[in-house]
DNA sequence: GAGTCACCCCAAAGCGCTTTGAATAGGTCA
DNA sequence: TGACCTATTCAAAGCGCTTTGGGGTGACTC
């Protein structure tokens, strides 16, 4: 059933169908009523390659995940916030076209995306400090939404970000408060923006109480459950060792708790945890009332669903200014940290 | 640049431009040459939406989450799948479209891309008991392939999908072996095919050593840490606790170790986990050498690999027999069963 | 009763590509 | 030299939709 067979079954010319069907103001109730009935009754739906060519809008939006990041954490996090995103989407008409490419293709991935005109915008994930690909959206001309920020890239464009360096100066702060002066910090790999911040925040929380840097307490790494593991281990092992540890995710939490349950440790009264909290929907933090890890936390779905937003706005009203959202996480006190210890023996 | 552009500069017509892309062999090798080049130079590539209505093929994949699912660890899974899928469509320059629904707009979502052809074919995710996508799928002619199979659908399908019956079957006549008779099962949803068929697993293993069925140790739930985590309390507070658990994913047996945890219990020495291990690529099961969890294994990313390659197979040759493909998991024995011991104290 | 205005509807062009069927060159052979 | 291939190239139709620029019809005004 295509749009021709559609209107000579209605005796009515393609062009009023069409309209119809599109909420002109050109055609009368009565008709409008016929033509959407006898559209559901045969279960129309324009031919979307057609569409798109008509229009010159293909009505997606492209999300391009680089193969490399897929190997950590990032995979979980993509998840819950193309979730967030598809909701968004959904109610707009809009489609998602995900590729998943190989590091080298990323940039011609885009052009490509560009020309052939397969998507109306881009999604942007991972930035990483001067991302390359920034500079290239903003000359292709096609909308973007970063989710995230990327520093030395000086060029304008659309962004959501969490506020990192506070959110991990706020979580080392409180440790410090708490009587924690060897704090070790797993942080994700450095060259990604949000690392590169949160390690900013830890550092300044470090140079505010006035206490020294410590090299062995700062790991970068993929933020797996290993990369957690490994960490802690290294850091307990320590001559003069961690007394609590700064997490980059839930996901490297816990690892880190599984050495402390090899080395006995008991969470919170040995060793205090704090982390970044992602929202993981299924790795939910306790229960609202009694939250397991303290944390930094900040929604990836609710993150989506605005990126979503800002990213269709954009498409929408392309002459818009460019948007930058700047959200603070929220810090969440669980069991998981305390005032400092000595250490059980054993 | 448009195909006619890029013909005018060529000072040939836009036929031989054509065909000279797509690999026809009626253009000399020279003129081939010299519009490949010209074609990368101006970065020129054939608009989505007029190849899409002049050949009828959309050279993409629909993957259709419902909503609902995305509360459940599905959504991780769900990550790890895609990723495998998208390195198959990219090698065959597919894309990949996903639309994420309501339950109820579910069917719905189906016609409207099989009558769009915004899609050459879907994937069918997380399938149901009696799961009505089959039949109407096979009614509206888009080839499909079935992620897992549905009990109650006599129509034939192309599926894949992994032995888990056989599975859990495995792991708790392992714990049996071990001298375990109370042993706690924590199951995803039974209305989810797979999750009923682990429960078959799971009895038959029960019946073949003859131990009576308990109701208060089979619990069926969303998979999240905390539902392992309530699962466990609920199982150890009985009068004849649980000496042992089978669990339905590595992220749900996170929860059960919470509670041991809570408990003092020691894994492995006082009481013994064992999982399905769907090998999330952020929650790896400890090395390759040293596992943790028992676990029967099976790789969500390859079963990906494998569907996309089922789909696109199907759609070259659309009269292919269907293809049926039962994985066995790989049985992983790690540190977390051991033989039945006496609770410790305390 | 002619002119004006809404209102509703239509024919046809055009989006950028693939593909059919035909035309043009350049060689070969009698 | 002209007939006949073969190897290249081309013009034009068509995919299914949107949209431009009219046109007809009745009601209403003067």
């Amino acid at each position: 059933m295509n749009l021709r067979e559609l209107s000579e079954l209605l005796n009515l010319s393609q062009t009023t169908v069409s309209r119809a069907l599109n909420g002109y103001p050109e055609v009368s109730e009565s008709t409008r009523k016929r033509v959407t009935e006898a559209a559901a009754q045969h279960n129309y739906h324009p031919n979307a390659g057609a569409q798109s060519l008509a229009t010159g809008r293909s009505m997606a939006i492209g999300h391009v995940m680089p193969m490399s990041a897929n190997h950590e954490m990032v995979n979980v996090i993509f998840a819950d916030f193309i979730a967030g995103a598809s909701e968004i989407y959904g109610r707009s008409g809009y489609r998602m076209v995900v590729s998943m490419v190989d590091d080298k293709d990323e940039l011609q991935t885009y052009r490509d995306l560009a020309q052939r005109r397969s998507v109306d915008g881009v999604m942007v994930h991972g930035p990483v400090r001067a991302d390359p690909r920034i500079p290239l959206l903003n000359s292709l001309g096609l909308p973007f939404v970063v989710h995230g920020r990327s520093t030395g890239v000086e060029a304008e464009y659309n962004w959501l970000d969490v506020n990192n360096r506070r959110a991990i100066e706020q979580v080392t702060e409180h440790l410090i408060s708490l009587g924690h002066r060897r704090i070790g910090f797993v942080n994700g790999m450095e060259h990604m923006d949000f690392a590169f911040r949160r390690r900013d925040g830890y550092l300044s929380a470090l140079k505010g109480a006035g206490i020294p840097v410590d090299p062995a307490l700062m790991q970068s790494a993929e933020m797996t459950e290993p990369a957690g593991h490994n960490a802690a281990c290294a850091m307990l092992g320590l001559s003069d060792p961690a007394t609590a540890f700064v997490s980059s995710s839930i996901v490297v939490t816990l690892g880190i708790r599984r050495t402390l349950e090899e080395m006995n440790l008991r969470i919170g009264q040995d060793i205090s945890l704090a982390s970044f909290d992602d929202e993981i929907s299924a790795l939910p933090n306790g229960s609202p009332e009694a939250p397991i890890y303290t944390a930094a936390r900040s929604s990836v779905r609710a993150a989506g669903r605005r990126c979503a937003e800002l990213l269709l706005g954009q498409i929408a009203n392309p002459t818009r200014a460019n948007v930058h959202e700047l959200w603070e996480a929220d810090l969440i006190l669980g069991s998981s940290t305390r005032a400092i210890a000595r250490r059980r023996a054993g």
